[in-house]
DNA sequence: TGTTAGCACTCTCGAGGTGAGAGTGCTAAT
DNA sequence: ATTAGCACTCTCACCTCGAGAGTGCTAACA
């Protein structure tokens, strides 16, 4: 792909911000209008069709203005971005927002998502943090009624997942405490591959409890996000490209059907564009037909090794990279920080 | 209100039933194609006539055929909606799905909001079931690092609650299994209102989690729901009343926002029509603007006093009421049988 | 008295036509 | 290399108009 000057990156990124802010094709005159730019309407007119002959630019039809072409946004986000600074006071008050929220995890990930929407005006996904490698660290087993039990399973990181089980006979409380003390002494630290190799003698009780942690601890490994948390996804159907309704249904349909969802965030780590740590996919890169008029960012947070969770946010092509961009860095770096400050304290 | 005659009656449920089916006004003339009604359509023109006069159904224009009105509705609902018979086959495979998805509250959920979106085609909407009153079942804490303590609360009926909370000072994890220990002896069944007025020598760090324990106790007890598990937003979209995505935003922001959410579940109890415990919501009722051109149906199931949920469908005002209706209906005793099996087993 | 055939009337909807306006590419002059 | 000027193209909003659908009314009929 050729290389365009200078003066042809300057324009390109002015029609894609004009195009994002009016969502119409953009036009010479109009730019010469609304900018200085030192030259007749002409000029520009020549240095759009250069444009739109490298493939950066498209016409919608013969005599209309110009669009970028998905080509020219990979250009613009790759090449012409130019981060957007956020204001000093609104981070400020989103770090507030959070700090003041205390330690619950669940209303971080509800703020985050929200903020994200709201910033971005698009929709929003945050995934709650996940650990890479689940590691016991504590069990718990309580006798709620007859021969069920209820199990509850602390993984490393902070995580706790719970799950009812029916014994073959009724045990009592102490008889349960006594099994979860000592399997949680045996097996602390471990994941479930260790467990599953370090045989020990064990009780019948023992064994089947420990079955179940270990499947359990191996589901949530296999996970591949957290919890998801979804916000904004009226956001989107604001947007004129989705006013059809149709294609909205098809983006939207994206974040709404866990297998396709898992599909997208599994791209985190095989990055095609990556912006200081935001990846971004344009038009569904050719793999994901139903966001062929949007692009979804995605960035991660959290403490590699401890556990990792997923910002993304999804909208039309034409949105406000820059901004959105730096609202993601912006959180991913809040949200590290407070998984670091949270689970790691003392380490 | 005036009464409809048996034969109005009769052609009123036709109305209703064929435009949800087509979406079109329904003419005299398409009436009496359709179906053998042994009549000629000067006569279905005379009787739709006095059905608009008495103001069940309305025309768009001078010259198209007629579409009901929301009274329109509420008549059919309260009087003439015949429940669908849910084949037997269907009943079989649903209920097989959930029996074999175990003992997972949270798969549940997930199941019951697909299940629901897929059968009414509309969008779903399930609370996780709740207890009304909140009662202390069992405590845990468990030291993660420093002078972080993980503290997970079991509450009578299953629902499990954690909380990150930072002493003052390090303790061992032995010292703070002996505190939750003998906390949960002394409290276990009591509600929030008991443990604050039951004073009893309690050490410093006892009294610390306590408090946490009381604070989590009581927001359990006035959240108006569990979780919420949404499905099916993307069917609402589909819908030609929806074609203009600015009626479907407005719509499916109730949903999105959880004020407006808990605004309406709110009015679960407050019934305003009521089929079968199936709530029905025709175009807003008057108070929820945003709903103008939609239905919505509520639900509930569960255990009274132990835990209860919320089922409920978001879907155009001509959404197959039967249908719908008879699904809830069948998914709430699922349900219910379901939370009492799994919770009140030996009761 | 209830039902029905017939008919004039009204209204929507889509097809087809038209003109203003926007934006272009090209050419020739600077 | 830049620019003014201009012919050209294409869309879009706005018409008109006729087909079609559905109505309400009237008069005849059982």
């Amino acid at each position: 792909m050729i290389e365009p000057t200078e003066r042809q990156r300057f324009l390109l990124a002015l029609v894609v911000h004009e195009y994002a802010r009016t969502a119409a094709p953009i036009g010479s005159r109009y730019l010469v209008e609304h900018y200085n730019l030192g030259m007749s309407s002409a000029t520009v007119r020549n240095e759009l069709a250069a444009l739109t002959e490298m493939g950066y630019l498209r016409q919608p039809h013969t005599s209309a203005g110009r669009v970028p072409t998905e080509e020219g946004y990979r250009y613009f986000v790759g090449r012409l971005l130019q981060e957007t600074h956020l204001p000093e006071t609104l981070r400020h008050t989103i770090a507030h927002q959070f700090y003041q929220m205390g330690n619950d995890v669940d209303q971080w990930m509800r703020l985050a998502a929200s903020v994200l929407a709201h910033q971005s005006r698009a929709a929003s996904l945050v995934t709650a943090p996940h650990p890479e490698k689940a590691r016991l660290k504590h069990i718990e087993l309580i006798s709620t009624r007859g021969r069920q039990v209820l199990m509850v399973l602390v993984i490393v990181g902070g995580e706790v997942r719970q799950r009812l089980m029916t014994l073959s006979e009724p045990v009592p409380q102490d008889v349960l405490s006594a099994a979860a003390d000592s399997l949680t002494r045996q097996f602390q630290e471990m994941d479930a591959e260790a467990i599953r190799q370090a045989r020990v003698e064990l009780s019948a009780l023992e064994r089947d409890v420990l079955d179940w942690v270990v499947e359990d601890l191996e589901r949530a490994e296999s996970r591949i996000a957290g919890e998801i948390y979804l916000d904004g996804l009226t956001n989107v159907l604001a947007e004129p490209e989705f006013a059809s309704s149709e294609e909205a249904r098809r983006a939207l349909r994206v974040l709404e059907e866990r297998s396709r969802l898992q599909d997208l965030l599994a791209r985190t780590v095989l990055a095609t564009g990556t912006v200081g740590g935001v990846q971004v996919l344009i038009g569904g890169e050719g793999t994901w037909d139903e966001l062929r008029q949007s692009s979804v960012l995605l960035a991660q947070y959290g403490v590699p090794g401890l556990a990792i969770g997923t910002l993304g946010v999804l909208g039309p092509m034409r949105m406000a990279y820059g901004r959105t961009i730096s609202v993601m860095r912006f959180l991913s770096g809040l949200l590290s920080d407070l998984v670091a400050e949270t689970l790691a304290e003392g380490d």
